[in-house]
DNA sequence: ACCGGGCGTTCCACTCAGCGGTACGCTGTG
DNA sequence: CACAGCGTACCGCTGAGTGGAACGCCCGGT
């Protein structure tokens, strides 16, 4: 049972409440929902989500079919205008594209929003290891590599956040203990290197840098390569990782206005 | 003077009509809109978009900075949900990355909708051709390779529309006369191929081939290779083109539902 | 075959969310 | 200094939006 994320914080009450509601309805997997569905997901009225759905397809954000509504060509549109994320997708393309050709497996970008990473890219090829990312899709960060070294660039109240809140385990490698992860974010900071061993996904290994901001601190994104245990060892690409990282970096840098 | 896109045949009488004319304000290559910006472009009262645009910003459509407003990440991560648009690409990712391995050109990936391509996916390295697209833009059908290819396959109402309405020219090579470009079509529905020589864009070069559905007359969508004039030789990657363009098809044909 | 549950669509009296003109303070420029 | 332009806030008014109810259709179970 899916319950439609809080379109913010629950105000149903308005025209642009519901509609964001019913677009956020739809999780990443979905393909088509009836009616019906969008109705159980907004605890909407149904003649509300009817007509609201109605006028969504008008606007091109929601499409109709005979089997149910899906999200529509028009919100994809959309969407690959947002700023930040069209220009980081548009100077990293060719270091992500280098560095799959280095290693021919799987390559995110990530940013920080809040407390999780944000998938701005992901690049496999035929072998690429079944990893539950998608573009446009979150993870949390203390289990992921791209998600820990965000966290250990980024501002301390940040990283207090995460270690005073849950940390959920995904699975038996989950590090789920505040002090052992804090370490993880110490060694992340020092080698401008974080790891990640089967902690968000079992059978998933995975290398990460920060591609870090002017003030060669803060990350404004990180670069990652995520394979599968038995075949893939990370520290191989280690390198490879984090020149790529510093040369997307430098590219942002001499950006005029930057991201 | 940009005019926001037609929010639904300028139904600015309703609250949703006027968001989506303003997130449509945005265009292409904007950054960030300052609010008397988005007042001149959606021809909306001040306290309209003032209000109408917070409440975005609230919902995380739209983000605001002390020098103007920007197409927000929620935006982006609702955009990668379209269903249609997220399974061609992650199905077609490791075959375009193939294709761009092979010719290390710029990689597109395309669908039509009305008379228009709508690029899914672009793919490029250090050394790609400057091209005008960009994931989630549009272009004209009659002079790219990706639009005609398209176009030679489907529906021939939709290719009389394009022969019937105007084909503006873009360069000085763009074909205008409605019976050569019905000729090109022709030959791109025998061959199974298409070209386009600086017909969209001074410089560039391309082939592109179409990605068939079960019927295997009509295209789901399209894959081509652009490059630059003088370096690259479009023949010379006609049949990788070929061969990722029915590889990806045949995978899709093989999905249960299909698209 | 019949029944009931669930689906999607339509309608309309009612109401409050949304509206936009106006006012104001601030900033930058000539 | 004056002025134009900017962004923000306010509030009486009203019509866009509402959702309960009704209806026809479809499907599965008995």
């Amino acid at each position: 049972m899916r319950v439609a994320e809080h379109a913010g914080d629950g105000d149903l009450d308005t025209v642009l409440g519901k509609a964001v509601a019913l677009l956020r309805a739809f999780g990443p997997e979905d393909r088509l929902l009836p009616l019906a569905e969008l109705v159980r997901r907004t605890g909407l009225p149904k003649g509300t989500v009817h007509r609201v759905a109605g006028d969504l397809v008008h606007h091109r954000l929601l499409e109709k079919t005979d089997h149910g509504y899906r999200l529509a060509g028009g919100l994809f549109e959309l969407g690959m205008r947002a700023a930040t994320e069209r220009t980081l997708l548009e100077v990293a393309m060719p270091f992500l594209q280098d560095l799959y050709e280095r290693t021919h497996e799987t390559v995110h970008l990530g940013v920080r929003d809040g407390t999780e990473v944000v998938y701005v890219a992901k690049i496999g090829g035929h072998r690429q290891a079944r990893s539950p990312s998608r573009t446009g899709g979150r993870m949390p960060m203390h289990c992921t590599a791209i998600g820990k070294v965000l966290l250990a660039h980024t501002k301390p109240a940040v990283r207090a956040a995460v270690l005073s809140g849950p940390l959920p385990r995904r699975t038996p490698h989950t590090v789920v203990a505040p002090g052992l992860l804090e370490q993880q974010l110490g060694r992340a900071l020092e080698t401008g290197l974080a790891f990640e061993r089967e902690e968000s996904t079992p059978g998933l290994l995975c290398v990460a840098a920060p591609v870090l901001d002017t003030d060669g601190a803060s990350a404004l994104a990180a670069i990652s390569v995520t394979g599968p245990v038995g075949r893939f060892r990370p520290e191989a690409h280690q390198n490879a990782v984090r020149a790529a990282a510093t040369a997307l970096a430098s590219t942002l840098a001499r950006r005029p206005g930057g991201l």
